[in-house]
DNA sequence: GAGTGGTCTAGACCACCTC
DNA sequence: AGGTGGTCTAGACCACTCT
């Protein structure tokens, strides 16, 4: 018996990984399958736009529905903030604020924010730890001049988290990499020298003007993980 | 002037930027906004379903919309075939089988794919190069009890590739992390040793059967990007 | 019990694109 | 020029869950 959009998916779904519908190949229309699955159009592209944006079709008007030759898997990550991940481990959490000063960024920093060398933002540098044990060390760069203030105390509140509440929902992109932790790394985070340390770097940004920059190097043994 | 859906869900994250809903407040309820917009209740519902797949709203039948109070920032990612990767990059992609056996996985290889420690899988070890470097290297284990026969000869048809339009779409999860590059991988990628790579560990799944679990071993300097 | 979101319908018009 | 997907409508019923 098929339902609703749900089962519509999941027998398309079904058609292609038995290559009834191999890749490349053309599928019947929206109009076809409604009337195979005895069912409006609209129920049809539900289902196949979920799919689409999946990746596992094609789609374009006139053209018609094809079935994706090279399957560009698409894996959705949550990034939380660093305090609720690391209770989510059912861990206390705890940070220690190291650096702050105001000056201006080194160039790459500048760069990626789309800022003169010569700008002044605010340097905060954050351990935070996880029962007692170093988790993740956050520096990060902030754009004053876009804040409201008046700006916290971040020795008492993480900036991680105060951002969260002043400044959610604005655009941005995140990158992550791996990095042999630097001498003074190794030192903060009481690594081994040449310890591989997971790197998350994130821009943010208002409508206009760039917001932050964090980069976070995540103590040996951290994993992100997804379900495709 | 408010037309489609992708307006009203530009406007309605407009309203949460500027604080009008800041976060954890209520929003107005889907006939409300139809009302205010002049549209049809549908066009609202979708609007505001991408924004809670975005993890901006959270929606509860009876309790209303809420904007969420932490934002866990949902970010996509392209896990693209490693050919096409290296060719997107305006390099040109090839590849050296460097070891082909079938018996016994390791153990935490078998407990990943939830197979007994005495499964006999093939094993084989790919370095893939992008103009002449080595890019990343393939460690994969196959599961030879749910794989379509005849088998390639893997030394002219990559795996990662002959996987991709034989067995499409079916489940799996990946994990990010970094490791320090074993001596082993620093001879075959020519790294110096303690070199920070970046590692991806897929494990893909039919309905039933595990088929295959592989690790690649990313080369200093990879980078994985989203824009969120 | 009642209010809210989740979904479906039957029809319509339109944008886009291949033919 | 015509076929296909993209979207919208007005209405309806249902699932869920808060009160």
């Amino acid at each position: 018996m098929i339902g609703g959009w749900e089962d519509i998916r999941a027998e398309v779904l079904r058609r292609i990984r038995v290559r009834d519908w191999p890749p490349g190949d053309l599928i019947p229309t929206e109009e076809a399958l409604a009337i195979e699955f005895g069912c409006a159009r609209a129920t049809v592209n539900r289902a196949l736009r979920e799919l689409a944006e999946a990746g596992v079709l094609e789609r374009r008007r006139k053209a018609g529905t094809r079935v994706a030759m090279l399957p560009i898997r698409k894996a959705t990550l949550d990034i939380p903030v660093i305090r609720q991940e690391i209770e989510a481990r059912g861990q206390t959490h705890a940070f220690r604020l190291l650096q702050q000063h105001e000056g201006p960024p080194p160039v790459p920093v500048a760069s990626r924010l789309g800022l003169p060398a010569t700008a002044r933002l605010i340097y905060l540098e954050t351990l935070h730890l996880a029962d007692g044990q170093p988790f993740v060390l956050e520096t990060r760069w902030l754009n004053p001049a876009v804040l409201p203030a008046p700006l916290p105390d971040f020795a008492a509140l993480s900036a991680n988290e105060w951002l969260v509440t002043h400044i959610a929902y604005a655009t941005g992109d995140i990158a992550f990499s791996a990095q042999t932790a630097t001498a003074h790394e190794a030192t903060i985070m009481g690594l081994s020298p040449h310890a591989a340390l997971f790197i998350t770097e994130r821009t943010t940004w208002t409508a206009e003007a760039p917001i932050t920059f964090v980069r976070l190097a995540h103590a040996p043994g951290y994993r992100v993980q997804t379900m495709v």
